[in-house]
RNA sequence: GCGGAUAUGGCGUAAUUGGUAGCCGCGCCAGACUUAGGAUCUGGUUCUUAACCGAGUGGGGGUUCGAGUCCCCCUAUCCGCACCA
């Protein structure tokens, strides 16, 4: 019989679906094992061969650790809410919830057909109110914490409130607790609480009509949609993430992620450890003094100006009259630029003096202060002691404005230069201090510890940490998400009872967003909250009194893709996140598989949701991935038809002498081009244009030129996983993107090689001589090069599937296959282990031959085979052996040969004597197993 | 500018982790079976050479009996961050 993927493929697929086979239950004796993928959006572009990759790759390693013998949880969803989803929805002019309920109709279907052995019973969607109760609820329980810095976790903002009734928390309390009125209250703990309501600056971008995360926005555009963002001052939830960035930054170390991923997170964090600095105004009656925040405490001594953010609220109080106009001018410009127009003239020195002074603590010195939009409001303290002599962009600004600059720092003591010859300043932290007060000789590193202690002492600064990672933007002026459990009583936000949750996302049959910032859910004319009965009404009477309107914004896709791993846990419960029996037995997860390119996104704030959970005693694991595997893009491969130049129909083969001269490059589908060979009647009948095509050929064939670039329709490269399951079936598939090089590497598609692995597929098959009664094996005891070929295998396979490396697999089954079919095997003490090695790897293969071996269970419930050492050992060893490092010839030794074993039979052998020439040899070396080599 | 990674035949890649570089596959060449093949099978295929020899893992240096692998310098490509004081 033949391989007939096309019968094999569906046949077993509806039997694990009707048999439950990858139905996991949360009660096991067996050792647990958590393999997650990141869950899709369901765009409505449908899977491109991109997806699968990481998919299949966890899928092999799922299935293998169940035939290990461990419980396994291997779920799937989607994260349905969002930008995408919603953007597709507006272009298609249909509404978010009908697209998307396609999307992952058409993502379920493709997906299926590839085979994976996801339990399904446990998919999540984050659109569904039974899911986003609990990102909602997770919201109330941020809304309800503080970070309490003393115990270094959060708390119930009650414990706060508490500690301020006994007096011992008073930061920034304006007046006695007792006599603040309840709005004065709400408005001081909203400084604490980890979801937190401000007027912030955001990313605001008028075409998505929403604002955006700092993720979100990439060079000033955002990254959905490429629409330029502005600077906006809005009243904005968010989350405070800022308070966990040192645990965010310790907790890198605790996990088994790749090196790079580590270091991206640990830039985007940005930690930096520096000095806080009060600097005096000068003259000021009042005596007002402002903060810096500076890296360089050892340079203090070369400060000859500062600088305030456009935004510094300072620079009204302090601007002198004759600088009033100009200063504002310059503030109200700089406000309006967008990001764009910003971070292109980044390199455009900027700025403008605002008549008053500043002091320098440590010499009395009176310095100038400016303003400008090189110093960014979100860092710091939006304002910097400014030491041109060793910041470049100090530098920059002083020889602009012609400021002094003063040398304070020299790679050594006689190395002083006048800066006015600089062509750069000298940003080294190493060297000496000079001119430089009390610590002038000292190493930079010591002086920024005598600097920072000095400034303490006086109790004019301390030594403190700045972070760049801000605060996540939680909301979205669009309709498309969770909606936030808030409701407003005199402009102030309460969080609406648990037990009401969720709280449903109303209907609107206007879900556009605005221009103005105006959310969506406004159109949701009547939809406001009944204190008194806990319940939505469709009222058109804000009363304030009983009825009360409820916050229109929506939650950020990141909102429901934070915690899902733990739903997967326990997805059906209802009334909890899930339960500690389920959290206790699963823990965190074992094994994440996704792409990078959600390091500074997803996968920081998933790792901030997991530890909020954890300080509030629901997670057990403060880190929730612990393996992380970053599967590499795949990007397409597009191919080019050459047309004349002087005639449009004539299309010339792409190694014809003076082709490149003669023609212009057309991108062509690749779906009718194979192995770069044009189907001439296909590109005849793709376009209309193309009807009349005429062509040169070589050798008989219209040879077609290509290029890696991106996966996209316009380019007409995007290989759809569908067409080749039709074509080669989902074992082929699965086999090739695998072998197709390491996981973790950014590759091109290609389908050239896919033949090759179809046709071992079909050469496995062979082996095992299937009729339909079955198959017609000897029970003969195989030879001992077959257990060895076996054993090799199995040894192999194992280990790479452990080191994740797929690829190698792939080629060790080939060169199995070669081997077996040469010696002709058809022991099936050999054959049927194979195909519970093969399991992980093309499942259908493998159940269809386990059940033509006899077997009446799934092959999914096999015992992964064990390799005996006693079929590898040699009796003999073939050592190269070498002259100096140079190989010459090989001999056969016993395995418990010894280096005079060695030199002996060398020196008996006419080639040894030779190279050995009479003399005694220098040095021997001998490394059993290896290699002899000889020093002569 | 800062940080991270990568570099091996015509192509995708492999190399027991310092021990015969190029496994496996594609492509190509030759052959077998075929009316036929874009089916199947067999053999060959780093370069140079008729062959032996020789050269060879982006370039240059170093450590070592021995380097694709370790160290230093350079180049190229990819990715991330980027006025973060």
């Amino acid at each position: 019989m033949d391989y007939t993927f096309r019968e094999i493929e569906p046949k077993w697929q509806s039997y694990w679906r009707e048999q439950g086979i990858y139905h996991v239950k949360n009660e096991c004796e067996k050792p647990h094992y958590y393999v997650l993928d990141m869950f899709p959006y369901p765009s409505g572009a449908g899977l491109h061969v991109g997806h699968p990759l990481g998919y299949i790759a966890s899928d092999i390693f799922a299935r293998y650790k169940r035939l290990r013998g461990y419980n396994v949880l291997h779920p799937m969803g989607y994260d349905a809410y969002g930008l995408p989803a919603e953007q597709y929805a507006i272009q298609t002019g249909q509404h978010p919830a009908k697209t998307t309920e396609v999307n992952i109709a058409r993502y379920r279907e493709q997906l299926d057909k590839i085979g994976f052995s996801f339990d399904w019973d446990r998919e999540v969607r984050t659109c569904d109110p039974h899911y986003y109760k609990w990102t909602q609820w997770t919201f109330i329980q941020l809304f309800h914490h503080y970070y309490d810095k003393a115990l270094d976790k959060a708390r119930p903002i009650a414990e706060l409130v508490q500690k301020i009734e006994c007096g011992e928390h008073s930061e920034g309390l304006s007046k006695p607790w007792a006599s603040m009125s309840e709005e004065e209250r709400q408005l001081y703990l909203m400084n604490y609480r980890l979801a937190y309501l401000a007027d912030i600056p955001v990313n605001w971008c008028p075409q998505l009509g929403t604002v955006l995360a700092n993720d979100e926005v990439v060079n000033g555009l955002s990254v959905r949609g490429g629409y330029p963002v502005e600077r906006k001052l809005m009243r904005q939830w968010s989350l405070r993430i800022t308070a966990y960035a040192q645990r965010l930054v310790d907790g890198l170390d605790s996990v088994d992620w790749t090196e790079s991923l580590k270091e991206i997170q640990r830039n985007w964090i940005g930690r930096s450890e520096g000095a806080a600095v009060w600097f005096p105004v000068a003259d000021s009656p009042s005596g007002q003094t402002f903060e810096i925040f500076t890296t360089r405490p050892d340079t203090i001594f070369g400060v000859t100006f500062m600088v305030l953010c456009p935004e510094h609220e300072m620079i009204e109080h302090i601007v002198s009259d004759s600088q009033r106009d100009e200063v504002m001018q310059y503030v109200t410009w700089a406000k309006n630029r967008s990001e764009r127009e910003r971070q292109a003239e980044v390199k455009k020195v900027s700025g403008v003096f605002t008549g008053a002074y500043a002091v320098n603590p440590l010499t009395q010195e009176r310095i100038p202060i400016y303003v400008s939009d090189y110093v960014l409001s979100g860092y710091g303290t939006g304002a910097i002691m400014a030491v041109p002599a060793h910041d470049s962009r100090d530098f920059a600004f002083a020889r602009h404005f012609g400021l002094p600059i003063r040398q304070v720092v020299a790679p050594s003591a006689d190395e002083v230069s006048d800066p006015a010859s600089w062509t750069e300043s000298l940003d080294s932290k190493s060297g000496i201090c000079v001119n430089s007060g009390f610590v002038t000789g000292m190493k930079v590193k010591d002086a920024m510890k005598a600097v920072i202690d000095r400034v303490a002492e006086m109790k004019i600064g301390f030594r403190t940490v700045n972070y760049r990672l801000r605060d996540a933007i939680f909301s979205r002026q669009r309709y498309w998400g969770e909606p936030f459990p808030i409701y407003y009583k005199n402009n102030i936000p309460y969080t609406i009872p648990e037990s009401c949750l969720p709280l449903q996302l109303p209907d609107v049959s206007d879900f556009k967003p605005t221009a103005t910032g105006e959310p969506p859910l406004g159109h949701a004319a009547l939809w406001a909250w009944d204190e008194a009965n806990c319940r939505v009404v469709q009222t058109s009477k804000i009363d304030n009194e009983t009825v009360f309107p409820l916050e229109l914004s929506t939650m950020p896709g990141f909102a429901g893709s934070s915690g899902y791993y733990l739903r997967y846990m326990d997805p059906r419960n209802d009334e909890s996140y899930f339960s500690p029996q389920a959290v206790n037995y699963w823990q965190n997860v074992d094994l994440y598989v996704g792409g990078a390119e959600h390091g500074t996104g997803h996968l920081i704030y998933a790792r901030f949701w997991n530890k909020f959970l954890y300080d509030i005693g629901l997670a057990v694991k403060e880190e929730p991935f612990q393996k992380l595997i970053n599967q590499g893009m795949i990007q397409g491969r597009s191919n080019f038809v050459y047309r004349s130049k002087t005639d449009n129909n004539l299309f010339i083969s792409k190694n014809i002498a003076g082709r490149e001269e003669r023609t212009v490059p057309i991108h062509v589908d690749i779906n009718i081009v194979d192995n770069d060979v044009l189907d001439i009647e296909m590109f005849k009948a793709w376009r209309p244009e193309f009807a009349e095509a005429r062509f040169e050929l070589e050798d008989g064939k219209y040879v077609c030129g290509w290029e890696v670039e991106k996966m996209s329709k316009s380019m007409f490269n995007v290989q759809n996983p569908d067409d080749l399951v039709e074509r080669y079936g989902a074992d082929t598939l699965r086999l090739y993107e695998m072998f197709l090089g390491p996981v973790e590497q950014a590759k091109p598609w290609d389908t050239n090689g896919i033949e090759g692995v179809f046709r071992f597929l079909k050469k496995f098959w062979k082996l095992y001589r299937v009729e339909e009664d079955g198959c017609h094996l000897s029970q003969q005891p195989a030879t001992k090069a077959e257990m060895k070929v076996l054993h090799q295998t199995i040894k192999k396979i194992s280990e790479d599937i452990e080191r994740f490396s797929f690829n190698t697999s792939v080629s060790s089954f080939m060169v199995c296959t070669n081997e077996l079919t040469s010696a002709g095997c058809a022991a099936r003490e050999v054959l049927e282990p194979l195909v519970v090695l093969m399991a992980p790897f093309a499942p259908h293969i493998a159940e269809e031959l386990w059940h033509a071996l006899g077997h009446e269970d799934s092959v999914c419930m096999a015992s992964w085979p064990m390799f005996d050492e006693q079929f590898l050992v040699e009796d003999t060893f073939t050592y190269p052996v070498s002259f100096n490092g140079k190989m010459r010839f090989t001999i056969d030794l016993p395995a418990t040969a010894t280096q005079q074993d060695a030199l002996a039979l060398i020196q008996s052998m006419p080639e040894g004597q030779k190279w050995l020439n009479g003399a005694a040899p220098k040095k021997v070396i001998f490394v059993p197993k290896k290699i002899v080599n000889i020093v002569i």
